[in-house]
DNA sequence: TTAAAATAACACAAATATGTGTTTATAATT
DNA sequence: AATTATAAACACATATTTGTGTTATTTTAA
């Protein structure tokens, strides 16, 4: 994998995290609520994994945000 | 799998479709800019799958955009 | 400083995406 | 109509994610 691509999950992750934090929530509780395992969220956010766009619009739907705001990092919105 | 996570593919699919043919390129030369099988943007194209956040990096980085435009259909943009 | 809550770190089977190749069908062009 | 370019539709091995469970570590709160 090239450098780039791990630093996009590490950033995609990050900001999930950021994202489940300013809300409140637990992993767990976003797990529940996104109809995931808990582990998913963590491996998420550590970046060991680059989830797909199903497990991408279930996060999103527990968050009750559109996904592409989940790729706003960057120069976008940080 | 749920109707609206099969939405969700099918206009993720058709937006990159979309953007594309905006640029003119074949799937043929997409997928040679984003280094992956050809099959692989027929296969995203047609929402077959559910790929994965390395491809969609790969593929906005061959389109020359950002990730997150990629996830801008719906209210957003259309 | 304990106890409890939250997260990380394992392992492993099952499901799915990826990569590669070939063949068929459709669209565009001459 | 024939040729060419493009996309779809197969198949199949490999790699990775997903799902499930358990244990360890870290963080938070009492």
């Amino acid at each position: 994998m090239e450098n780039d691509e791990r630093i996009f999950l590490i950033k995609f992750g990050e900001n999930i995290r950021k994202i489940r934090i300013s809300l409140n929530l637990s992993q767990e509780m976003l797990a529940n609520d996104a109809n995931i395992p808990i582990n998913q969220i963590g491996r998420i956010e550590r970046a060991e994994i680059s989830t797909s766009l199903n497990t991408i619009f279930k996060i999103a739907k527990a968050l009750s945000i559109d996904p592409n705001k989940l790729f706003l990092f960057d120069k976008s919105t940080q």
